[in-house]
DNA sequence: TGCATTTATGCATCAATATGCAATAATCTA
DNA sequence: TAGATTATTGCATATTGATGCATAAATGCA
């Protein structure tokens, strides 16, 4: 079914695109292993207070981090810790890849 | 090193962006398990010619693809089969995320 | 209630990306 | 060599996304 398909690969490609953008990928290695304050992540990051909720709204959205409200202060959480996996496989892919080129340039000599 | 970690994770983000894009995807989908040429590829998209030609560039560019010219004609293939295992790994996550949403949205009424 | 603190949103701007048309480059063939 | 075929590139435009400032919304506290 081609319209099932299309919608996973809209879908996918919406993951991806989220992941794009080393902001988000920073804020998500940030809350690898602890919940934190928007006002402790804030002062960690060198754009405007603005931008970076923005940036948690999008990993949030996406369902990637969890928020918790606590008076005035909101918590981000990481809710899928599954998507470390992909970013260690993105790593590995990202390195088979360097090596192949380089050994490629090597053979060009 | 955060010098380091900042190349790699600039590096990461640039590879998630190329995928981020649902005609790129296409494509390496498309090339999943047989090499094609591009006067092959182009009346499967609906895109215009030179766009599909440069979002093969792209993923050569980023070393997923390999391309080999032939006479007047260029081939293009899967130059890293890995890519893949990414990509299945992305869809397993995009199915837990979706199970726990709606599990949410029942918990919710 | 009034004020301070924290986070999110409206808005404008800037930057990056995608797209299509036209032209070019490369190669084959008559 | 002239013409045809195929893929890439130059260029202009449109779309999308990121950014920061100012403001609003939510909550706690005096």
């Amino acid at each position: 079914m081609t319209k099932v398909d299309e919608k996973k690969l809209e879908l996918e490609s919406r993951l991806f695109a989220i992941l794009g953008q080393p902001t988000r990928l920073r804020l998500l290695y940030m809350l690898r292993d602890r919940e934190l304050c928007v006002c402790k992540i804030n002062p960690a990051m060198r754009e405007d207070q603005s931008v970076i909720s923005r940036h948690l709204g999008k990993l949030r959205d996406m369902g990637l981090l969890a928020s918790r409200k606590e008076g005035v202060s909101v918590y981000y959480s990481i809710a899928e810790p599954a998507v470390f996996e992909l970013l260690e496989n993105a790593n590995g892919l990202l390195r088979t890849i360097v090596e192949r080129q380089a050994r490629e340039a090597v053979e060009a000599l």
